[in-house]
RNA sequence: GGGCGAUUAGCUCAGUUGGUUAGAGCGCACGCUUCACACGCGUGAGGUCACAGGUUCGAAUCCUGUAUCGCCCACCA
């Protein structure tokens, strides 16, 4: 609609059919039509974001007027595959809420949108397919998969992409991004090679969880514990081996180099140190006792029989001790060792390891007992933990950082990505709102073992390293020369996802936007994701920048059902935001997940709520048909001239707006919007208007002409304030008001000053 | 095992630094086609603020403990 929105001519242009319309029809009597009857969102909430979208406004270098304060904001990007669920529509409603706040206060205001590849999930979507037509990637190749897949992610876009902008997200989309497009390529490649010749990202044949069912390897983070019952075998290698062990595992025995005890444990000091030779289940074993504080004498039998290539602790036992750590278990979870287990599924090889400890005389008790079984988030598959060769992030090695704007790191320091993450916290340069968070933040860091960022699955950022027999090189680009052989893995997505609030805005080059908008104003994400990206976003930006990546991260709580139920299909207790705005519009659907829904804590939606909120659309809609008729002929241009008690009034709305301002401010979008609910349904509906008809119908000129003017500049104060909040029922009522000091209130000026 | 949070009206939840008679939405009861609105208006019922102590002139709010529920983290094999 307007190519240059700051010219005149344009401005003309802006003003809307229903101004027109309304402006032909001036006569005394006449209000805009629309308003005769009840407030349809379906007919107005395409083409008012139609009309934002075409004013240029969503892109801060449209803004009219001087800004020098900035506000920016990423979009957590969603899926690309993705379509609209309840927890997207929450997330967009307090970000376009605070957005569209700042940009009415007059900040310069970016809110950058994207889509996230989701490598796992989309490339599991994408196979699906292939099964159903009766072919896998193997068959397909990785190049004619990669096409496939690309095309699949590309048509899914649009979906998720006009979901989005249906909630009313002013978002820029100018600046769209997408993690796997060329700008993003280039800085995953650029930040993989800085963190590879600071020696961070290192190549490493450590134990990792390995899922069978994905085929591939999975960061801690992905993994989700189980509560099941196993059963607790107590046995011994041998008839002649002194230490009775328990496991619930009891196939991985074939591959134990040791049993460790309790340096303390009176039962088994003398063994410490003895080693023994024995074939257990076929298999050869040398087995020798060590002594280990980790150890618990009251769990079984107080001994632990060490499997190092299975299991976390245990690897790390042996490596403490200098033990062999031959792997006996394969990708595909089958036994590797010879004899009866050879070639067996780990399941079957547990019976018959059991059936031969009974057949042997060795079992000595069995018992069930609770277990947590690591399982693969996306897959469910269960974790083989099992040593291979892999890249990783160490966040424990110290390096020196050139530059630093953390306060409490010097440019220069000698660091660790671990100090870094704690104290981008700790120095209060990120601000975690609500604060309690802090604390898990810490644990969760102090806690942290190297990052294994590898992936065996194709759909994804490449790793940027070549291999030529011995020789390897890591760069931005193919090396010369030929012979060269890139590695086959790709990146974890959280990877390019640490890089989002800087590779959306130009990085690694100096662009203006990366200098204007960085660090961010706001990380806006939900409180699940947390460790996943907040905390590798912090570490990606102090590592590349020397900087945080956002000042304040507002975490927001989970949508559930009104029972406290998380949303699933099989529950059939899924609230469809599509649905919602269908039926009863984006604003009621909006104000549904804003008021009262307090920061951090999880949200009990019902249908019934979003209701409420239309019939408050619908209550504003017939506030603004009473104050149009009642102002009619009014000359709303001249300077008021209040009486006392009307005076009184407009003080009452400026401290209300006072007060929604601050808590704004203090990131209590849920109070701010509650009490502007209360406000005009019950003050100002309720009291004020019913007040004000005796008064105008009265034969007072001076009184009628105050409150006419108090009514007036009343609602044009709430339209503003509820903005944020209900955008489109807002914007609509305002392209119908006769008087007003912007054409979009989208960008009309804030009623209150910032501080 | 460690950490975080919750417990306020039938249901879902607010209650910002302690301050009059603790609020809202939905639901419920009764009455209203009152000329902005039945997607509404008015009136009303409904709470020993989980429990037990403590601090205070004053506690839903601060402190200590208990109970119940939820979540996160963790290498009891």
């Amino acid at each position: 609609m307007c190519p240059t929105p700051a010219s005149a001519d344009c401005r003309n242009a802006a003003k809307s059919v229903l101004f027109e319309a309304m402006a032909e029809n001036a006569d005394e009597s006449k209000i805009p039509e629309q308003f005769l009857k009840a407030y349809a969102p379906q007919e107005h909430e395409a083409a008012i974001y139609q009309a934002w979208e075409e004013s240029g406004y969503f892109d801060p270098d449209n803004l009219p007027g001087e800004r020098p304060e900035t506000f920016s904001m990423v979009l957590p990007p969603p899926n690309v595959t993705g379509t609209l669920h309840m927890g997207h529509a929450s997330m967009l409603a307090i970000e376009d809420a605070f957005v569209r706040f700042e940009r009415m206060r007059g900040k310069k205001t970016l809110w950058l949108p994207g889509t996230d590849s989701a490598a796992i999930a989309t490339q599991a979507k994408v196979e699906k397919q292939l099964e159903k037509e009766g072919t896998n990637r193997g068959e397909l190749g990785r190049e004619a998969f990669l096409t496939r897949v690309n095309a699949f992610a590309h048509e899914s876009q649009a979906t998720i992409l006009g979901q989005t902008k249906a909630m009313g997200s002013s978002l820029d989309w100018s600046r769209l991004a997408y993690t796997l497009d060329d700008a993003r390529t280039r800085a995953v490649s650029t930040a993989f090679v800085r963190m590879y010749e600071a020696g961070l990202i290192y190549r490493g044949d450590r134990i990792v969880n390995w899922d069978p069912k994905g085929q591939t390897v999975i960061s801690d983070d992905e993994i989700v514990h189980e509560e099941r019952t196993a059963t607790l075998y107590t046995f011994r290698y041998a008839k002649d081996f002194p230490i009775p062990i328990s496991t619930t595992r009891p196939e991985t025995k074939v591959g134990d180099t040791a049993v460790a005890v309790n340096p303390d444990d009176e039962r088994y000091q003398r063994y410490i140190g003895q080693e023994f030779d024995l074939t257990f289940c076929d298999v050869p074993l040398h087995i020798k006792v060590v002594a280990d504080a980790g150890v618990d004498p009251a769990f079984g039998t107080g001994a632990l029989g060490v499997t190092p290539a299975h299991s976390h602790i245990d690897w790390e036992i042996a490596e403490k001790n200098g033990l062999p750590r031959p792997s006996v278990i394969n990708e595909y979870a089958k036994m590797t060792v010879e004899g009866r287990l050879s070639g067996l599924k780990v399941g079957a090889a547990r019976e018959a390891v059991v059936a031969w400890l009974a057949e042997e005389g060795l079992l000595e008790k069995q018992e069930d007992i609770a277990q947590n079984v690591a399982t693969a988030e996306r897959t469910g598959g269960i974790i083989e933990p099992m040593p291979k060769l892999q890249w990783f992030i160490d966040v424990t090695k110290p390096f020196v950082i050139p530059h630093s704007a953390i306060p409490g790191i010097e440019s220069g320091a000698t660091v660790t990505l671990k100090q870094l993450m704690r104290a981008a916290v700790e120095s209060k340069a990120v601000r975690i709102f609500p604060d309690n968070f802090d604390t898990t933040y810490y644990h969760w860091i102090d806690n942290l073992r190297p990052w294994c960022i590898s992936r065996q699955i194709w759909f994804g950022h490449r790793i940027p390293v070549w291999y030529r027999g011995e020789e390897r090189y890591c760069g931005t680009e193919a090396p010369e020369g030929d012979g060269w052989e890139q590695d086959p893995d790709t990146l974890d997505t959280w990877f390019s996802s640490g890089l989002w609030t800087f590779s959306t805005l130009g990085w690694p080059d100096a662009t203006p936007d990366l200098e204007a908008f960085h660090p961010t104003s706001m990380l806006e994400t939900g409180y699940d994701i947390l460790f996943f990206w907040v905390a590798r976003m912090i570490l990606m930006s102090a590592f590349h920048l020397g900087t945080v990546p956002f000042r304040t991260v507002y975490l927001h709580g989970l949508v559930r059902d009104e029972k406290g139920r998380k949303m699933s299909k099989s529950l059939g207790n899924i609230i469809d935001p599509l649905t919602m705005i269908e039926k009863y519009g984006a604003d009621a659907t909006r104000l549904s997940l804003l008021i009262q829904n307090t920061p951090g804590t999880d949200l009990k939606l019902a249908e019934a709520r979003v209701k409420g909120y239309k019939n408050f659309a619908n209550k504003i809609w017939n506030i603004t048909r009473f104050v149009l008729t009642s102002v009619a002929g009014a000359d709303l241009a001249a300077a008021p001239a209040y009486t006392a008690d009307d005076g009184a009034l407009i003080a009452e709305f400026d401290a209300l707006a006072r007060d929604v301002t601050d808590h704004i401010e203090r990131y209590r979008i849920d109070l701010a919007s509650d009490m502007l609910y209360h406000y005009i349904w019950h003050r100002f509906a309720d009291e004020i208007i019913e007040a004000s008809k005796p008064i105008l119908a009265d034969d007072d000129a001076e009184a009628i002409r105050s409150r006419q003017q108090a009514l007036y500049a009343i609602l044009a104060g709430f339209l503003k304030l509820l903005h944020p909040f209900m955008p489109f029922v807002t914007e609509a009522i305002w392209q119908a008001l006769p008087q007003k000091d912007a054409e979009l209130l989208m960008i009309a000026p804030w009623p209150v000053r910032a501080a």
